[in-house]
RNA sequence: CGGGAAGUAGCGCAGCUUGGUUAGCGCGCCUGGUUUGGGACCAGGAGGCCGCGGGUUCGAAUCCCGCCUUCCCGACCA
């Protein structure tokens, strides 16, 4: 047993050790209904410290959270064209209510820009009530056609920021600046996740959006995924819904709006850029638990000490628990690291006749031994290290797997496991058909030196493609 | 939605080809005991609409049809 592991091993089969993990861990199951989550509450407890460090920062942009209703008339989608085309293929719909058949059919909300919509064209009448921030924390529903738990499930949560201006530019640098400020800081600082911020090609843009900023990060077996996106909506819903103010003049004006998201799809992320073969590895900022104190045996001067030392720590503001685990401590220690808890305290009793304790980082495996009262100072110590380390080792896992290339040729084989990197030119266009028949898409276009263009039509852009989740 | 694989105890699987009466195994779970410095051991025990519905048959986990669900590769997407 002792040689078996307890996954299946991430060179062994990707997909597989993911589904693994996300049972191991006691993430998430399978819904009755296709597609479908049951949300756990240890992968929970992960989405509400993901929730509570995005909706503060949401916050801090001056947006709102309001609640907006799961049922929309189908009338509403149809009114912008794209976005209708763009969604009617994964839309679930009610016909029947009540015993009866419905006169309109309802949709149930794949995304909500065109109930917010209609009611930001009653809220609005002046240019002083703009601008006009939104955001909703909601589940929605998308008729995927290959769903995977976290990644797309038919339902999922997120956030959805909608926001209305008075101009063009006030618009455009709202959306950025919910890219910059909430999305790249929230996944950098929180969870360790290096991305490439820039802007979608039109062809992966958002259906009814002018501009679409997203922030793509690199998996461990090289694919990227989709963290978070941004889109500039121009006028179209304004126009599709009426959204008119009258500026100072007295002139009736649409106004331009924006929309914006992050979905429980991060918690996959999450799993996928940092887990390895033992489990999931959750960095400290997120972890619902930072510290787990072990006793490496069931004896009263241990978990005397132990329940101490978790004193101590929360304390010092370090989200520490006891283990309660049964069983023997190598069993106890082994679910802690499928469930990837940053930092496990071992109370041992040779550690302890010399008045120290043992602490082990998941990350790295590290052991470290701490005198008792330096455990509190030396595990936030070790957490932030931790937390800086699990972002430098993305950040060079992704470099190591992103090619300079000069050929749509050359991309199709970098792009194989890792990003390809080249210029937009040589995409844009053809290169981007012949790239899709190898399953690759143009993940993001960059400035040449790394910056967030403005359109994709500015010159010497650079495209990242890859394979996606 | 196209192509492939699969659904038997909580999990992983055998049994199905060649239908036959009490459906097995490992892990997990429960009870008792010994253990606990990296998934412990012994003994006893509980747990099954064999995915769902229909058909063939004296008889179906096994054969046939339909549906549902899961997984993989695509197309669609957060």
């Amino acid at each position: 047993m002792a040689d078996e592991s307890v996954l299946t091993p991430q060179s062994r089969d990707f997909p597989r050790w993911y589904q693994d993990v996300v049972a191991k861990a006691e993430m998430a199951d399978n819904g009755p209904v296709r597609g479908t989550m049951v949300i756990r509450p240890y992968g929970y407890a992960i989405w509400e410290r993901m929730q509570a460090a995005v909706d503060a920062r949401i916050k801090a942009t001056g947006a709102k959270n309001a609640y907006f209703p799961l049922f929309i008339p189908e009338s509403y989608l149809a009114r912008e064209a794209e976005h209708v085309e763009g969604f009617s293929p994964e839309l679930a719909v009610v016909t029947h209510a009540g015993g009866e058949q419905l006169a309109e059919p309802i949709v149930v909300r794949p995304t909500s820009e065109t109930v917010i919509g209609e009611f930001m064209a009653k809220w609005i009448q002046s240019y002083r009530d703009l601008p006009l921030l939104l955001n909703q924390w909601a589940n929605v529903v998308r008729w995927e056609l290959r769903p995977r738990l976290f990644l797309r499930s038919s339902e999922f949560l997120w956030q959805e920021g909608h926001t209305a201006h008075a101009s063009y530019d006030d618009a455009a640098a709202y959306a950025r600046r919910i890219h910059l400020e909430v999305y790249h800081d929230f996944l950098e600082k929180v969870l360790a996740l290096p991305c490439l911020l820039g802007i979608k090609p039109p062809s992966e843009r958002f259906a009814g959006a002018i501009n679409t900023t997203t922030a793509e990060a690199m998996m461990k077996d090289g694919k990227a995924l989709q963290m978070a996106t941004s889109h500039e909506l121009g006028q179209n819903f304004a126009r599709a819904f009426d959204i008119f103010f009258q500026n100072e003049a007295g002139q009736a004006e649409l106004a331009h709006t924006t929309s914006w998201g992050a979905s429980t799809r991060m918690v996959g992320g999450l799993i996928m850029a940092h887990g390895d073969d033992r489990g999931l590895v959750v960095p400290p900022e997120v972890a619902p638990v930072q510290v787990v104190v072990v006793t490496v045996r069931d004896a009263e001067d241990l978990s005397r000490v132990a329940h101490e030392l978790v004193g101590q720590l929360n304390a010092a503001d370090v989200r520490a628990e006891l283990d309660r685990g049964r069983g023997s401590f190598g069993r106890r220690v082994t679910d802690w690291e499928i469930k990837g808890l940053p930092l496990r305290v071992e109370v041992g009793p040779r550690d302890l006749a010399e008045g120290r304790v043992s602490l082990v980082r998941r990350d790295t495996a590290e052991k470290s031994s701490v005198a008792l009262n330096e455990v509190a100072t030396r595990a936030r110590e070790l957490l932030a290290e931790c937390q800086r380390d699990l972002y430098d080792a993305a950040l060079a896992r992704r470099e190591a797997k992103t090619a300079d290339v000069t050929s749509v040729a050359e991309a199709l084989d970098a792009a194989q496991e890792g990003f390809a990197r080249l210029a937009w030119d040589l995409v844009n266009g053809e290169g981007e058909a012949t790239l899709k028949k190898g399953a690759i898409t143009v993940r993001c276009l960059q400035r040449a030196d790394g910056t967030i263009p403005d359109s994709e039509t500015e010159p010497d852009l650079v495209a990242f493609v890859a394979k996606s989740y």
